[in-house]
DNA sequence: TTTTAATACATAAGATTCAGATGTATTTGA
DNA sequence: TCAAATACATCTGAATCTTATGTATTAAAA
């Protein structure tokens, strides 16, 4: 687990980067993909999931369906046609400030 | 220039390896020094710069000095024992945090 | 020469974003 | 049968940053 700032600020990008990748998503599915993923190291916290998810809802960046698996409610996301470039865009953008981090910090190459 | 959530997280540990390379410096140098060697991208903003620096000293990473420049108060910073290995510890976390980042991503290297 | 830009410190108000706690309800497995 | 996992979500508060503002000095340009 890395100190909690760190993740600050890459939550959308994980999250838009996920749902490029699978096409569709519900909530917790994703924090496990993450978890999963990263060996435990990345743990996506409820409380700053679904805020973020409705955000990006709000922006017209995810589409939702609601579905029933037997009598619980589970709710799918999905990029919309704007999420998918949006989604580029942010992955995009992170690579280049990592490079220009790997510079600044002097970190060679693993 | 980075959409700004992109630098939260880092100030910290930008300001720990500019104070581990320089041995001391002065707010403003820094903002300059970072300004410089990123080519504009990233822009320290004082008003994170400062309550950061205090913060540092406040937790005995960061020894202080006055001097005087003509009549113009010059604030030096500086690493303490403590602040030094917290700097290489905090610059191997992001190094750490960068390749988990990578591999969820599918970044490839540049 | 004056006045603008750069240097250099700093604070304060507000926004954003995340963590942790809490809550509900269902379903699976020990 | 009862605990753990699944799955949704909200809320409070903490941390951190942005924007704006303020002061004062010094260098450079008009």
């Amino acid at each position: 687990m890395y100190s909690s700032e760190l993740i600050k600020g890459t939550l959308k990008t994980i999250v838009l980067k996920m749902l490029a990748e699978n096409k569709r998503m519900y909530g917790y599915e994703i924090t496990q993909k993450v978890k999963d993923l990263t060996g435990n190291k990345i743990q996506i916290t409820e409380g700053a999931l679904y805020p973020t998810l409705h955000s990006l809802e709000a922006d017209g960046i995810l589409i939702t369906e609601t579905e029933y698996i037997g009598k619980r409610v589970r709710k799918y996301y999905s990029l919309s046609k704007e999420g998918q470039s949006k989604s580029k865009e942010k992955v995009n953008e992170f690579a280049d400030f990592m490079n220009t981090m790997k510079f600044l910090l002097e970190i060679k190459p693993a």
